[in-house]
DNA sequence: TACCAGGATGTTG
DNA sequence: CAACATCATGGT
């Protein structure tokens, strides 16, 4: 067991909130403010946890833990709760802006809580594409359950994302009777296949410009610019990345601000002036925000 | 029942 | 280049 701390901020109940999101949520589980988690490292799944209360403990549980594991565990919980990120950088950079502020306040401490494996956003946003989220998170179930591996514990199965090398293997015909669409089901075998293949991957982005990545994750077909900026904020931790075609986005800002419809791209635009550098920080409080 | 969902793509005018 | 149709299905 190994303990990260001190930090200067962290928001454990609003954290907790966020991960308790949706019941359905397979590639995490929350049992009594701990949260459990399967890892693939050196090609065995690691199931692991950390405890969100006080400082934060992580615990190995299937296997003995060794120092190069717990070092890989460390990083991978310090990406995913973004826990190097300075929050009071954020929260002074948005500061005219009186709405986001408030809310700011209201979530004080709430890291963006992302995702370090490049292929799961993609993967997961090209589920979430133009259904609802109630939906995206039965497809993800489908997927996972069906073809990810899993680690049993005391009896209780905890699930990995399948690798790209065993999503590619399947055809459209094994995804339709899950209800993927036609589409979905393209789009995500297809991006397994470029990720198994070595053709695309987290290393091949390293160097390049926040417009270079974009544009690499939008050649791919299925990757539009509302899915590359996600994964570019959840996953390569671009902070100013902006999904601004999302819905839930729009929704929010529409209730904060009390517009009487939906704010256009050219209006969002405008108000995401006041958030430069953070605008998907501030993307990511306005989507808990609809947790309320 | 019609319209909306954490959009993207291909076609048409 | 902007507007439109299409995808597929659950939720309200």
């Amino acid at each position: 067991m190994q303990v990260l701390s001190p930090f200067t901020v962290f928001n454990h109940e609003q954290t907790l909130k966020f991960l308790n999101r949706n019941e359905r949520e397979c590639l995490h589980k929350v049992i009594d403010k701990e949260v459990y988690r399967v890892i693939r490292f050196q090609n065995e799944l690691i199931l692991f946890s950390i405890r969100l209360e006080g400082n934060l403990q992580i615990s190995v549980h299937n296997i003995p833990s060794k120092q190069e594991i717990a070092e890989a565990i460390t990083k991978y919980v310090k990406q995913w709760f973004d826990l190097d990120t300075n929050l009071e950088a954020f929260y002074q950079s948005i500061e005219a802006d009186t709405i986001l502020s408030k809310l700011c306040q209201k979530y004080h401490g709430l890291r963006l809580i992302g995702m370090p494996d490049l292929f799961e956003s993609l993967i997961w946003s090209i589920i979430g594409q133009q259904i609802n989220l109630t939906f995206a998170y039965i497809l993800k179930e489908r997927l996972v359950h069906n073809f990810g591996e899993s680690v049993d514990f005391h009896g209780q199965y905890f699930y990995a994302l399948p690798t790209p090398q065993r999503l590619a293997q399947l055809s459209i015909e094994d995804l339709r009777p899950l209800q993927f669409s036609t589409r979905k089901a393209e789009y995500i075998i297809n991006i397994a296949k470029a990720f198994a293949e070595g053709q695309f991957s987290t290393e091949k982005l390293q160097n390049l410009s926040f417009d270079e990545i974009r544009s690499e994750l939008i050649k791919i077909k299925g990757i539009g610019n509302w899915t590359a900026n996600y994964s570019m904020m959840k996953s390569l931790r671009y902070y100013d990345a902006f999904p601004i075609e999302d819905v839930g986005l729009q929704n929010a800002v529409k209730n904060h601000y009390l517009l009487d419809s939906k704010p256009t791209m050219i209006q969002l635009n405008e108000m995401a002036k006041h958030w430069k550098g953070w605008k998907g920080y501030a993307t990511f409080y306005f989507w808990h925000s609809l947790l309320e």
